[in-house]
DNA sequence: ATGGCTTGAGTGTCAAGA
């Protein structure tokens, strides 16, 4: 099973870069962050037609999140349950035994700010859903837009980056709480290139430079961590004309019969 | 230098991203 995720930054502008990467790299679950677009303007019929079923959570302007399988989803739930929040960041369905969790994770602008704090708050409430979500379905993906680079490593200028936003200590603390549930960082559990981001900023010609960080991430609970054989981050789709800010990250599973 | 791009909403210019 191929999973893949990738914060498109409008799908509407990114639709056909990500039909090209579907035909290309055909993985059988894509989740999709920042759709920013209503469900009645989300294009299913092209999407179907190049093979996916596409389940959307959806909103004007912001946010917005999918999953695309090309094979059948079941059990497809939206939000965090009991967690009051107008913003939509997460959907989730089982695919053939393996439950995949689609998340983008708040932004939280700037450390100390009213939008970090709603970040950690999500992050509170995604953490007890997901206790729930990993005894009832023991083979789960926790993929997405994280918005946290867990160390130095991740991070082009460290000394830059220190205590601020997307590398401050509460915020790879909750990423070391996800570890602490059994998840897996697929991507290190292989070797890797040094300097491997996910995102790098529009300004600056932040890609040319390789001022990036690594912040869209693929965590499996252990039963798929054991069969995961590769994990990596195709920085193709970044090379095009008015291409995401974001890179996909991809990880194949060798399941056994569910 | 608190900038530097890109997107959506909407038609002037701002919010938000990371």
């Amino acid at each position: 099973m191929k999973l893949a995720t990738w914060n498109v930054n409008s799908l509407k502008v990114r639709l056909p870069h990500v039909l090209d990467w579907l035909a290309t790299e055909q993985p059988d679950v894509l989740c999709l962050q920042e759709t920013k677009q209503e469900d009645k303007a989300f294009p299913f019929a092209e999407l179907e037609a190049a093979g996916y079923t596409a389940h959307h959570n959806g909103q004007k302007t912001y946010n917005g999140v999918a999953l695309l399988g090309r094979i059948a989803a079941t059990d497809v739930t939206r939000d965090i349950p009991d967690f009051d929040d107008p913003q939509k960041r997460i959907i989730a369905a089982t695919y053939d035994g393996v439950r995949v969790i689609c998340a983008y994770i708040p932004n939280g602008q700037e450390v100390g700010s009213e939008k970090y704090e709603y970040k950690l708050r999500w992050l509170a409430a995604l953490q007890g859903w997901l206790q729930q979500e990993i005894q009832r379905y023991p083979r789960l993906a926790l993929l997405g837009d994280y918005n946290i680079a867990p160390e130095d490593r991740d991070v082009h200028d460290p000394a830059a980056f220190k205590d601020q936003v997307l590398c401050s200590v509460p915020e790879r603390e909750a990423f070391q709480k996800f570890i602490g549930m059994g998840l897996s960082d697929s991507f290190r559990q292989f070797e890797q290139a040094e300097k491997s981001y996910s995102w790098w900023d529009y300004r600056m010609m932040g890609f040319r430079r390789n001022a990036g960080l690594r912040i869209d991430h693929i965590l499996l609970s252990p039963p798929l961590a054991a069969t995961c054989s590769t994990c990596r981050i195709d920085k193709a789709p970044r090379k095009l004309e008015r291409p995401s800010d974001h890179a996909p990250v991809v990880a194949e599973l060798t399941l056994p019969p569910a």
